[in-house]
DNA sequence: GTGGCTAACTTATACGTATCAGAGGACCGG
DNA sequence: CCGGTCCTCTGATACGTATAAGTTAGCCAC
């Protein structure tokens, strides 16, 4: 009468009168052992039910897991919600799957529960935060193994595959300047956690410890403050309270409210700058007769978009590719990788009318 | 001078001249020892450097790894870019993210390296195939972890969490059938695995390994079947190549080019049917007005589709985090759960012309 | 005949932890 | 003063495997 449990290697090894060590080499050295011997032991795990090597033990023995973990401080689900995010993890998820690797969502630590991070089966991470929260951090820091960030480092000087924020920032912003625009308003993703949708007094210099964040508004100042200084303009700033269509519409209220509006709006996504638009439509703003709108990512719904959306692209599915591919290298060749951007102008941006 | 290597427990044990036991219970039953001794444990494991209990040592203790698994026969990044299978991901992400549970998506056998299937690190499958294939059926089964079909049980009988996709096709088909169509074409799956877009001969009675394909023809003949039986219809069906777009569009082109087109076409998905609406359009066919398109799943695009598209809805979200949550339930409470399902009328069908 | 080499297997060990079964002392009631 | 109980802590063990080191037999060359 068979027992209810599985068979270990020992019980194949015991079955055939053959040490446990044979056994092992059956499946994972074949050179160890003469080829009767090894069919005859493959054969009998199999007639015995045997499910082959216990995967836990044998990461145990070995060490290594055969897995890439992925460390977002959203809720899971947004890596398959957000456009852009899905676009990065395509490209994540290609690489990982034509590596044979499995690929291990982590979730964020709730309330109530503890962080997946110190215990997360994964032989490295890809850390897709920015910033990384500082707690989380140091438990990544303690786990000793090898990290690559995913549009900003995890520690500064730290390996990573990004773009060059700040560049494609002042290029979307040169666009409008080259338009003609001198009122622009600026929406930001949050400056900090669970903020609320608010302008901005410092404008181009506030406060964030998001690294994007803060490289886009630099970028933005870069190209926006000469065109300034020559006189006559106004920047106002709005950080959006999430990064939804409808935070972006929120966000494009104080800014169409005012007195003086802006001709031009840069906003930080295509999803906050798809928001802007709705909110100009239902408020019979014509884009971009009165208004210009400028998005960032460059996703699908960008160019679907009616106008068509003018954003900067950046190559989210690369990003991801790169980025795991990284983690797979030797250590000592993992480096800063920025790759190019690039502004795409369609129907959302005009001259401000005259 | 200090090792390389981490610290392990003993050498926290041995620092502190304590048991290694100790030490484990400082970490995970704070009731075996005295409050002054565990804070001045865990400031020594902080002090030394210590990472905290192996993570795979301890799965290997305990036997749990925390990880839900998800196996696809797609490429992994299909999980990110079809929409339909986005819609159900976020569901189980959500659930996963909720319990703590990491989420290990699987990727699929690549040619020349093995299947992850026999060493993946989780506590259980949700299989989101149909069908999975025989062999890795085979390998699932022999790793003896509770498994849960998405969309199709993994074998008759056992536990799963879908639609009741005869009935849903049969209704989409009703539609069409009270609307006064006769001349219907279908746009199935493929048929079999690397299948050519073609047109099938034996109808809707076409063989098929897949399970929901199988359904949703039976379910279309159902309500095809009495109404054509009052003479003077036809239906051709068609298999497509893929699931997407453009997979549509050609499954389209035979049936268009006929000297009698159909009046209407059921999709079996609405990324087919917005293929077919794309083909008419190029050939300046009015959709609906010479031709009704009906597609299935309700994914965000049909909606935005123009026309939009008429089609089933079915609750991806929740048949997604049904499925982890019958996985984290006990093995006896597990059995086969079905979601309902609408037919959405939207602008894409109407009677067909006099 | 002997030394050395290879093939084919076995023995022994270690991976790092969690937990069971105690040991020892303190404390309490009687 | 004694038995019992609780609180802390320790010692020992097992989880299932991979692999280094060792053993035996066979074979060949010299």
């Amino acid at each position: 009468m068979p027992s209810d449990q599985p068979p270990r290697m020992r019980d194949v090894a015991r079955a055939l009168g053959v040490s446990q060590a044979t056994v092992s080499n059956a499946f994972n050295r074949p050179d160890q052992l003469s080829r009767e011997l090894r069919d005859r032991i493959l054969t009998a795990a199999r007639d015995l039910g045997y499910p082959g090597p216990d995967p836990i033990a044998n990461t145990f023995r070995r060490g290594r897991t055969g897995a890439i973990g992925l460390i977002i401080h959203e809720p899971l689900q947004y890596l398959f919600e957000d456009p852009a995010a899905r676009l990065t993890m395509a490209g994540v998820a290609r690489v990982c799957g034509e590596h044979g690797s499995s690929l291990v969502l982590v979730p964020r630590a709730e309330p109530g529960l503890p962080d997946v991070v110190p215990t997360a089966l994964v032989d490295g991470f890809v850390a897709f935060c920015d910033p990384l929260e500082p707690e989380r951090r140091e438990l990544l820091r303690a786990r000793r193994l090898p990290v690559v960030g995913l549009d900003a480092p995890v520690t500064p000087g730290e390996p990573y595959v990004g773009i060059d924020d700040r560049a494609a920032a002042r290029a979307a912003a040169a666009h409008l300047v080259a338009l003609g625009h001198r009122r622009i308003g600026v929406i930001s993703f949050a400056l900090a956690r669970d903020s609320e949708t608010t302008v901005v007094p410092a404008g181009l210099d506030a406060p964030t410890g998001y690294v994007a964040n803060r490289a886009r508004l630099d970028g933005y100042r870069d190209a926006l403050g000469p065109a300034l200084d020559d006189g006559g303009g106004r920047i106002v700033v709005v950080a959006a309270r999430g990064v939804e269509e409808a935070d972006g519409a929120a966000a494009a209220v104080p800014l169409l409210d005012h007195a003086e509006p802006p001709t031009a709006i840069l906003a930080m996504s295509d999803r906050l700058a798809l928001g802007v638009i709705a909110e100009a439509t239902r408020r019979g703003i014509d884009v971009p007769g009165d208004l210009s709108v400028v998005g960032f990512d460059d996703v699908p719904a960008a160019s679907a978009a009616d106008p068509a959306l003018t954003t900067v692209r950046q190559p989210h599915d690369r990003k991801g590719a790169e980025a795991v591919r990284m983690l797979l290298r030797p250590a000592s060749t993992r480096q800063a990788l920025i790759l190019p951007t690039e502004v795409v102008v369609r129907a959302s941006t005009a001259p401000p009318r005259t």
